[in-house]
DNA sequence: CAGCGGGCGTTATACGTAAAACTTCCTGGG
DNA sequence: CCCAGGAAGTTTTACGTATAACGCCCGCTG
């Protein structure tokens, strides 16, 4: 077990057991020996590999091919439980693909790029960046690194962009309230600038107005987490003209506006909608259940990894749109009787 | 932007651009130049540096000296907050000391463990692993890669284990349970074998035993999600001689736990009292919100990653033990009056 | 005045791998 | 019989960096 030399065996130490030069080793290993290395000999190197326990230096063989097997993904908070899975689709992929993965999530949202590829620096082939704004592509683009946006605007800089249908999920959301009958909507927006966020209110805004009657009462910024929601709510049913359906960014400030109903003598499905996005866990945990978007994370990330990797070959992709689903609950009803009037009359 | 060479400037090309040699550069980039270079040439030196925007090649600095700067940092699952929470931590301190690291997710549970080795090979330099098994160690510590166990059974093998004081947890659990007059408990358990759930488990028998007329109705083994907790807290209540305290081993579990009471008629906390474990985001989603324990998840990865880097500085750490608090919220009130009979007389 | 040590720099080499360039041997066709 | 050409290897070199080993020059001292 313990040997002379406990440092890890080299490819030279292969070649001395197979009897062999190292070239030889280089060439088996790299699947580069038809009609160069006789089989016996190649069964030899491999038999030898085995025996040492031998693994390819990785340092040196980045060095010398000039690139290495290894992505850069950069996420702006991994405790989000959206990045957290669009995070281990991406990493399932490649290490399928043998690539490794270094992460990067920005300390203070998103703000010095530059620091990851310093850090990381030489080693990197290419990029695999969620929600970002669009100056950290300078810093890249020149560098001639692959980059692979997620959820993000889909822009020049990028060799690919794979994005969830966003404006389809926010409209399934729309419809589904307005078809309940709902008309006075309120919204409860994530308060950091991002595509995703912008899509949102977009669509919600126009949604509404393909629908006599139908307006947004409110919207309402707010941190995406619980406490962000439950007041943001409390602002938005403070309002006297109050509205009978709430679209949420998040499913965490959904859960949130939920409970601001609550101490408010508000019904959840009775007497307001909630809606939430993402389709986290939370959205099942609480009662009712949220009405939410289910987004496809897993494979937005794996999706963003092979698109990563088709860059890496050459290949360049486009803008690659994932179908969302509506995924009603709990928390949706038809509005209450008096849901079209400001003072109702009580039946 | 298109310049001849694309590639990126190495050390030479700063020397020839600062009228030095090679050498030079890398004796002022290293500080290593006291007495050796003179301070007009080494700001030359810098200046180029800047100009080119050099950065040196990571792989090859690696081969260079044999060890690079970069942590392999194990976690079962990322989408768990917990992790997700624990892995934040441990990247903030690793950036902060410049040290890259790189993820590996096992892909089904804890097992292969062979395989993230293979693959970022020879240019790490360390390992901070969580809630691993023991077997996972022996193909490291035989490479001579120091390692530190986050939540893990501390164990020979490893530099340094860093933990959170769960027994600790658990026992001011129980003892909250006690003093509000609980004496039936049922243990929503995890199904995962983990040093963690272990030390709960056997934390949570001893402190009943010290009770007299205390005692475990049953111990039910579910997934880490709410439906898990849910199918448990079925089972758990089935019992005729119910339980009067549902102890979940993690939040998501006590959520289900809630929602399969209410299904089942019963009011929390005034008919069943119902605890979690993390304090997740869920715990305060949730209505009424989650009593349960609090462990400092950031604060663990960050001394995990600590410890890491003073194993590779050479300092060999023991056990670390953060200190964990008991979070009271709504979900834990005394029994009902009826609490130590089976068949309740309505009132 | 010769020697010599210290400040300032350069040249040369090693890390482990990949692959181009070269050598050797063998077979078959003209 | 001789040579083209390919199979089967080996030798050599390059990747970019860090540092050991080596000069050179100047001022100081015996």
């Amino acid at each position: 077990m313990s040997n002379a030399t406990p440092s890890r065996p080299t490819s030279r130490d292969v070649a001395r057991r197979a009897g062999v030069s190292q070239a030889t080793v280089s060439l088996v290993l790299r699947e580069r020996w038809r009609g160069r290395v006789s089989p016996a000999r190649a069964a030899a190197v491999r038999e030898a590999v085995r025996e040492l326990g031998y693994r390819p230096n990785l340092a040196a063989r980045t060095l010398r091919l000039g690139r290495g097997r290894t992505a850069l993904v950069v996420v702006p908070a991994l405790t989000n439980e959206f990045f957290a899975r669009m995070h281990a689709g991406a990493v399932r992929v490649a290490a399928e693909h043998d690539v490794g993965v270094v992460l990067y999530s920005p300390p203070t949202g998103i703000g010095r790029a530059a620091d990851p590829f310093a850090s990381a620096g030489a080693t990197l082939d290419g990029v695999l960046a969620s929600s970002m704004a669009a100056e950290a592509l300078a810093a890249l683009s020149g560098d001639g690194m692959p980059l692979v946006m997620l959820d993000s605007e889909p822009g020049d800089g990028a060799a690919a962009t794979v994005n969830p249908d966003i404006a389809t999920g926010m409209r399934l959301v729309v419809r589904h309230l307005l078809d309940l009958g709902h008309r006075r909507f309120a919204h409860i927006a994530a308060d950091v600038p991002s595509w995703t966020f912008g899509v949102r209110a977009r669509v919600l805004a126009d949604e509404l107005a393909t629908v006599p009657g139908a307006r947004l009462v409110t919207t309402e910024r707010a941190p995406i987490d619980v406490t962000g929601g439950l007041l943001a709510a409390e602002r938005a049913l403070a309002d006297a003209h109050r509205p009978t359906a709430l679209v949420c960014d998040d499913d965490l400030q959904a859960a949130g506006a939920c409970k601001a109903a609550r101490r408010l003598g508000i019904r959840i499905p009775d007497d307001l909608s909630v809606t939430g996005f993402d389709d986290l866990a939370v959205a099942t945990a609480v009662e009712p259940e949220l009405t939410t978007v289910s987004l496809p994370a897993e494979e937005l990330g794996a999706a963003g990894m092979r698109a990563l990797l088709a860059a890496l070959a050459g290949e360049r992709g486009g803008t690659t749109v994932l179908p969302v689903t509506l995924t009603p609950r709990g928390s949706t009803a038809p509005p209450p009787p008096a849901g079209g009037r400001t003072n109702a009359p009580a039946p």
